[in-house]
DNA sequence: TTTTAGCATGTAATCGTTTACATTACTATT
DNA sequence: AATAGTAATGTAAACGATTACATGCTAAAA
């Protein structure tokens, strides 16, 4: 393929007037700049990025590592991540991690070697310890999932207090057993959203119970699964709040085979509102996690790291909302 | 950061023997092998990938181009394609087309900017000049969705008889009239179970009637919408084949809006059997395309082109199969 | 002892760009 | 007419790696 030489040589001018025409970082003549742009069109020539971005030691590119790029959920964060970066000139790299530390290493080193200028991770396996280093060598953002305590900059929702809403509501409804569907990792978010969970119960008086409690995994088995053990309690809850919409649908399909109805014997709450949760049937209560928002959020926040505006670490918290739908209805 | 000559300062060496080490592709004594790598780790060097794969002229990268990463038959893909690129030093770098013509030019660059070695096109919206331009110069594979006649290798599953065999199952229950939800767009794999549905109504002598049938964009949306539109004709349809699992789920809503019964009243066919498919209520009855071994084939075919193992286009079909769950059950 | 072979290592060109600096040819000012 | 200033362009040095070729050394062969 063509090189910028051979583009100069076509148009019997200098690599550097070829250059100038192709970054319009100076003044060419009209018709030198006429006579090059020609050239480029007759030899079909693209700059080669590679030699570009070495000199310039950008990559004008983005890593952003997730753990499953088939969980709808990440999907439409990284949809507001890849507008806001397109719009600012950067491209993204999408990595799946399938949450194997191996793996995100590997993908790492990419963004060690210059091939990206940033990373956004979200729900990175990484110790503090790692993270901490790795943010000293790179701009990194943390999305969704995040260590606290970090000098890394972190969007995220308030994880706390939308749990503690959205089993507010539960209680509201007249609940008093109501159940808890965890995750089983070390994330900040499982013990928010568990701390939430208890608040709230404490308010309305209700003592916390472990035995209402299970932990899985956010898939739509596990909910299932562990719904099926909570049903088999005595007294079985009235109601549970799930920390993943994919586990509230598998808690809903579990009751189903039970023969319980939805919500009258069982009030279910989701959180994430992915795309599904409104065509299930019955359609799901859940808190809804700005999604499209977060993604853009950690994207500017990373740009402004990288262009060297911003310092130090910002955190971030967006606006969550309940939404509250047939899967509790009075 | 630190460069090889930074390493080569420290261990006392020129920067070819470092390169050496790294690559191993010479013999370096183990004193001075032992010097260097403990120079390398010193200074926590990693090679610059901008400047290897500069020289080398090669990005150990490959571009997968899909219009939504949201849409998980995609994800479940891109899996296939994942593993086996890494299996065999390959990265992917995936990239939302939005199914916009403009975005998925801008992602082309950066393939014939070198950052890529090949690419995986799925649902390309490049016309087929472009198409066969592209692929003159950088290796190309086109997964799922593909244009007929070219001589770009392609890996699909046979979609006229996948067509062929759900509407079969649906006319074997009994069912003459028999609607039709597909896409109105420009791929080949429309056309095909278009193709597929008319010859197993044909075969069953049931005359084919353009009125039961709708186009939509494989979206819950579109076939909701559609639904509603056919269960207002009268006669109404007792069953329906949707060419994707989103627009079969809109459907079965639909219908349900009604009062419907499923599959008493209103037979269900899907095609995908994207992992939702399964945790519906009623499951549903659907073409299983083998997406992980989809993902797996295109990258192996690609991998092959870009080794030179390949010269001519491959063309491969995969084996579908009929799931038949609750929407179609006697 | 001299020649030869082979190993370990270094030197320098190269990949395709960008860009600081140098050069040239005008035009405007004195 | 001499000088300064400016616009257009060229020259060459980077960016950070890889690698063909050159070199120096040691040990075996003649």
């Amino acid at each position: 393929m063509a090189t910028i030489s051979d583009v100069a040589q076509k148009a019997d001018v200098s690599v550097a007037t070829v250059s100038r025409v192709l970054n319009g970082s100076s003044r060419v003549s009209p018709e030198t700049a006429l006579r090059v742009r020609r050239a480029i069109a007759e030899l079909d020539y693209r700059p080669n990025l590679l030699g570009r971005n070495l000199r310039r030691t950008k990559s004008e590119r983005i890593l952003v590592l997730l753990p499953n790029i088939a969980n709808p959920f990440y999907a439409e964060i990284v949809k507001g991540i890849e507008d806001v970066a397109n719009r600012n000139g950067y491209s993204i790299m999408l990595c799946n991690t399938d949450s194997d530390p191996e793996r995100e290493k590997k993908h790492i080193r990419m963004l060690k070697g210059y091939l990206a200028d940033g990373a956004i991770l979200m729900a990175s396996e990484m110790t503090c310890e790692e993270l901490t280093e790795l943010s000293r060598e790179v701009p990194i953002v943390q999305c969704c999932e995040y260590r606290a305590g970090l000098t890394i900059s972190h969007v995220s929702i308030d994880n706390e207090m939308a749990a503690y809403q959205a089993v507010n509501h539960l209680v509201g409804l007249g609940h008093r057993r109501i159940a808890f569907i965890g995750a089983r990792n070390h994330f900040l978010s499982s013990a928010l959203r568990k701390d939430g969970y208890i608040r709230a119960l404490k308010e309305a008086g209700i003592a916390f119970d472990p035995v209402y409690c299970g932990y899985g995994d956010y898939s739509y088995k596990s909910g299932f699964r562990i719904m099926k053990q909570l049903l088999g309690l005595n007294p079985r809850p009235t109601a549970v709040f799930c920390v993943s919409d994919l586990m509230a649908i598998g808690a809903i399909r579990s009751a189903m085979e039970e023969n319980l109805r939805i919500p009258r014997d069982l009030a279910v709450c989701g959180f994430d509102n992915i795309y599904f949760s409104s065509m299930f049937k019955p359609t799901l209560t859940t808190v809804s996690q700005p999604m499209y928002d977060l993604g853009c959020t950690a994207m500017e926040v990373l740009i402004n790291i990288i262009e060297g505006q911003t310092k130090g670490a910002a955190h971030y918290f967006l606006d969550h909302e309940l939404i509250i739908r047939e899967s509790t209805a009075k």
